[in-house]
DNA sequence: CCATTAATAAAACGAACGTTCAATTAATTC
DNA sequence: GAATTAATTGAACGTTCGTTTTATTAATGG
């Protein structure tokens, strides 16, 4: 048999690539092997070789979609207004919702990282730090214009997407907690975190104690 | 050859396992061959088998050990006092001052899981819920208290913990900053981030607002 | 309907993998 | 100093890996 019946190259591609997002994010990409990624989309190993050169370029080409994808997504969710707390917010927003939508892509592209050859992880931590840099200035603004209390930006940057990245290692759809109220949770401990000092989003002070207005 | 002059056994074991934690930590698990582990010892690879049977045996080894350290670590460091605000306090110590030292093991402990068979990612997995338990009891105690203003307990420690052991990914000894500038940082980031009330560690109030101290 | 192009199968390649086995030498014991 | 045990080598096993090559069939365009 060669060509069968109904093949489709967009549609084989698509399905190449959904089938190695899933297979990496579960077995990891050394382990899965391009046999197995064949068996999973129904078609020959070889066949693969039609549509990524090598089994590294594969890899690439996920991450490098799911990085544009994330400042993508950032591009458009980004608000008008200057106000560093409204820009946190949508931040934080955005930030929870893509992860949690693509869990399985974001495993591939934190994990994978040692897998790609030099020259191509540079690619992939360019994007990662343009992305990361949006958060760095928007809490040196918030700082600067006395609306957060913050000790190190580039520090507090590094550990709220670490806090918020961590989202995908627990959260499963349909479980206990509701995507809304995970959301409304990491947002009211990333003010908190940052020491904001206007209460904008429905965030109860601590009981017993003042609201965190400035006098 | 075969036995070379100065041999012995202990030494060669400690090799493998400082080696493997190493490579490991810098390859991935199913990227680091038993060849590539032995030139590194500088041993045949066949000598390997005669301190771990397989080479999951060595990564299950390696990590129960890491587990069981980082619970006893805790066992000495936890105090003797009830209140959640110093127990926090020594359990965000311990965690950051281990994860810093250990951080290669930390990697493949976090990294590695799925390259374990199921019964001894169970016994793993075991492990680390007793440790994440501590933090909670001590979370819920401080709420329960008063201390603390938490959404959800089980939440706010997955997202501390997360939080904390992120400073692996980004913390060089000797760069910007010293370990006990990151852990003041991130202890004021704990504390912010739980809403606790009672101000006992020198953490500045937010600049031009009411310390935060109960009414 | 014929020529061309797109999409795949089938088989094979050499290399590398985890692991085993037998032989060999160093250290230890009596 | 002979017998025993500990530690290791070197070679080999069967398997699987990523990848390439060649042939074959389906879709497409004139």
């Amino acid at each position: 048999m060669a060509r069968t019946t109904g093949s489709d190259g967009e549609r084989t591609e698509a399905a190449v690539r959904e089938a190695a997002v899933s297979l990496i994010a579960r077995l990891g990409y050394e382990a899965m092997s391009m046999r197995q990624l064949a068996a999973e989309v129904g078609v020959q190993a070889a066949a693969l070789y039609r549509y990524f050169p090598t089994k590294e370029d594969l890899l690439f080409t996920l991450m490098r979609e799911h990085m544009e994808g994330l400042l993508n997504s950032w591009e458009r969710a980004r608000p008008a207004t200057t106000d560093p707390v409204a820009r946190l917010d949508a931040y934080v927003r955005n930030h929870i919702a893509f992860h949690i939508e693509r869990r399985h892509a974001t495993h591939v592209s934190n994990m994978e990282l040692r897998s790609l050859s030099h020259d191509r992880l540079t690619q992939i931590l360019k994007l990662r730090t343009t992305y990361e840099k949006e958060l760095r200035t928007i809490l040196r603004d918030g700082a600067d214009a006395g609306l957060f209390s913050i000790d190190d930006t580039g520090l507090t940057a590094m550990a709220l997407i670490q806090m918020m990245t961590g989202v995908i290692v627990w959260f499963r759809p349909g479980e206990r907690l509701s995507i809304a109220e995970v959301t409304t949770t990491y947002l009211s401990m990333t003010m908190r975190l940052v020491g904001a000092r206007i209460d904008t989003h429905g965030i109860a002070p601590p009981r017993g104690s003042a609201p965190l207005i400035s006098p």
